[in-house]
DNA sequence: CGGGCGGCCTGGAGGC
DNA sequence: TGCCTCCAGGCCGCCC
């Protein structure tokens, strides 16, 4: 479900409310998870810890608790947090629940189950094996055109599978991938490598535009993203081209198409696109 | 060895 | 109503 806006408004969601508030317990309710969950070590490192930050790397949430450790969380296709009294009714495939003092728990829900949680230590953070081969944060100063066009530079794959490899760059998906090029006026297929500086230039400054929107808009909400406090996302009304196959561009007109890249539907404009 | 593809899961939508 | 197929916002490992 979610990509780098959506993770963000988590993030600044999350962070409202959990910073400075001490863990008392942790329920693990399902431990099989792609990497199978360990409650022990889980509820270790949790319980009695203080929440001191929480920050994003990717589309990876880390929760910094006081002391050395970090509780990595990422959300898969389905998960879900969300913040709420204990003892009220909670979602279907609730996971795991971090209880707080206050009387306010953190429930993790999914239920497909590609989502992820561990504990680590920050120190080891960068060398674990989740994080090593990960790409550039799409707002960091290294971020740059010349920095597109070098890893571009000898790969014929084609622009929207090249965006959405986070070795390269981190936190576009299926979604922002097709609208960022949209919005450069890039067809997707086009081969990395053939795109001239220039038209780099505006591939490189639409996917910060998009993705700084959609993260002004609170993320985009297909079905059911919501933030910590179940509020959904605004960005579904400003797709250009996601999942509109057979409706007109709004900007010339054309009818948009559906195709398939890598095993993921991509979405373009004939019309504006190429 | 870069990168496409199948698989991991559940659930919702649509066809028959 | 049921049963089938297809599809889904991510990622990993296999294998060409």
């Amino acid at each position: 479900m979610p990509e780098l806006p959506e993770v963000e408004t988590v993030r600044r969601s999350l962070e409202r409310r959990i910073v400075g508030r001490t863990v008392t317990d942790c329920i693990v309710r399902e431990t099989r998870f792609r990497t199978p969950l360990d409650p022990a070590a889980l509820q270790v490192a949790l319980r009695g810890r203080r929440i001191v930050g929480v920050e994003r790397r990717s589309k990876y949430l880390l929760i910094a608790l006081a002391g050395e450790d970090v509780l990595v969380l990422h959300l898969g296709m389905s998960g879900r947090l969300d913040l709420a009294r204990r003892g009220t009714a909670f979602l279907p495939h609730t996971h795991v629940q971090l209880e707080l003092d206050g009387g306010d728990e953190l429930r993790f829900s999914d239920p497909r189950r590609f989502g992820m949680l561990f504990v680590t230590s920050r120190a080891a953070l960068p060398a674990h094996p989740r994080f090593t081969g990960l790409g550039i944060e799409p707002f960091d100063r290294g971020f740059t055109v010349d920095y597109l066009l070098d890893r571009g530079r000898s790969s014929r794959r084609p622009v929207k599978n090249f965006l959405m490899d986070a070795r390269v760059v981190v936190g576009v998906g299926n979604i922002y991938a097709s609208e960022a090029l949209h919005r450069a006026r890039v067809r997707p297929s086009t081969s990395v490598r053939r795109l001239s500086p220039q038209r780099m230039r505006c591939v490189h400054a639409s996917v910060r535009a998009v993705l700084a929107s959609a993260v002004r808009a609170g993320g985009t909400t297909l079905q059911d993203f919501r933030d910590t406090d179940g509020h959904a996302g605004r960005f579904q009304v400003r797709l250009r081209v996601y999942d509109r196959a057979g409706e007109a561009c709004h900007r010339c007109g054309r009818t948009i198409r559906r195709i398939v890249q890598a095993g993921r539907s991509t979405f373009y404009c004939p019309g504006c696109q190429h």
